[in-house]
DNA sequence: TAGTGGTCTAGACCACCTT
DNA sequence: AGGTGGTCTAGACCACTAG
């Protein structure tokens, strides 16, 4: 029978301890997420990297495996963190896979998904709309970048969209080099600020004429609109995105419940 | 030091025993969901029910309280039972609150929801197209209902949808009784098939004439379809709606990431 | 006060990957 | 062989709800 066993461990440790002196703090596993989290905003662990292990983070911390691995868990779950068994944990990168299955929205009848291809129309640098302050949180007076492009599938024209950011957190983008396709890699990579989230909203529009003739329809042509804020790691407005999408050889899909 | 402890419990349970014979069977937790999730299509625990608690369960289908645990908790993710401290774990339930947030996708400017009103136009009884045999996953020479709404938000007609099932499984909907606001919560009560989960796919049509009359619009005004199938529990297809919505006072929502 | 789910720990064993 | 995550168990204590 074992004896009664299980001493319960004396608080010694940082994070228990914090638990054990006040009833209202988050719970450990909750703690440890946020450490883990603040890593990720830091850059202390960069997409790619991998973390230590569950054995090594519960040393560290002072917590046992079983949480440590329900924090991971969780980020899992998020899509912040990837786990492969007898590898490792690692942060997620935004690969092109990731991008076109986690941010790109539109399929093939067929339901297959095709990485765009992109002409820039136009790039230009000036100070935030009423509008846009509202939407990326920006102080009054803030610049912005606004990147304009159509967007093509299988060669055929059916995205125009412009892409709106604060310039003070992407200093110089658009200036010298050249935008690449897969935008969210780019912010992570350039200037290590990771997207984690999108919010969407679609609606049913008419093609101005200038959008109908990029994208080769007759003016008032049905298209759809959708528009797009992207949120960083810490829940922070990065991106203002407003898609324009011929929809006759494509459609928008999501999933509910 | 409390001996060696943690004698492996000998494979004396069903599942238990299962797991350990042969290498190539899912982890015992998944057993467990498999098991709860087969009783819920079976109706056995119904929409409401209170399920035994962990330890019950545990011991009805001998494995540890843990692996239960985590069995529910996957549920409790797929939105299949609710769990509150102190009172038990639930079957959930088709609530107006549920059908609204869980799978009505359109929200006003400010980001409200709110319930339509429906008014039915048509119901005909009759055979399945190929397309909807297709969908519906149905046998050939099969029968279907079809229920025509016009639904209002607001006291506006913003949508016009048509709702097509299986004769077979709904027999006589649509006949005597009038048809609720809410039908997943009328599926799941009158006919014990509980919505779980469904596909959409959006695009940008032109308003028929008929449907401009319906909504009060121009004909060829821009509308959002949104073409949609539900799934039950047991992942096969159950209805087939495709709605066309006036976007200009409502947006479609999703969340991405 | 009794019962439920929620948190946390400790430890065993398994499956997988690398070297 | 050694390290990683994945599964499973056993048990303690906490927080919440109800009678």
């Amino acid at each position: 029978m074992a004896k009664t066993a299980t001493t319960r461990k004396t608080a010694k440790s940082r994070l228990g301890a914090r638990r054990r002196v006040s009833g209202s703090t988050k719970p450990l596993y909750a703690q440890v997420e946020e450490i883990i989290r603040q890593r990720l905003i830091d850059n202390y662990w960069k997409p790619g990297d991998a973390l230590p292990s569950e054995i090594q983070l519960a040393a560290e911390l002072d917590v046992s495996q079983g949480t440590v691995r329900k924090a991971l868990n969780d980020m899992v779950a998020e899509n912040l963190l990837v786990r492969r068994q007898g590898r490792g944990t690692f942060v997620s990168e935004h690969t092109e896979r990731r991008a076109l299955f986690l941010f790109f929205s539109l399929v093939g009848e067929d339901g297959t998904r095709t990485m765009p291809v992109s002409r820039v129309i136009s790039c230009e640098h000036r100070k935030a709309t009423t509008e846009e302050r509202a939407r990326l949180e920006l102080a009054a007076g803030a610049e912005v970048v606004t990147v304009r492009r159509v967007r093509s599938l299988h060669g055929e024209p059916t995205i125009v969209d412009h892409v709106t950011v604060s310039s003070a957190m992407f200093p110089n983008l658009g200036g010298d080099a050249k935008l690449p396709e897969n935008l969210y890699r780019f912010y992570q990579i350039e200037y290590g600020i990771t997207i984690t989230k999108a919010l969407e909203r679609v609606r049913a529009v008419s093609a101005t004429s200038e959008e109908a003739k990029l994208l080769g329809l007759e003016p008032g042509a049905a298209l759809l609109e959708i528009d797009r804020l992207s949120l960083s790691l810490d829940a922070r407005p990065v991106e203002w995105r407003v898609s324009r999408c011929n929809t006759s050889k494509h459609t928008y899909v999501a999933e509910r419940g």
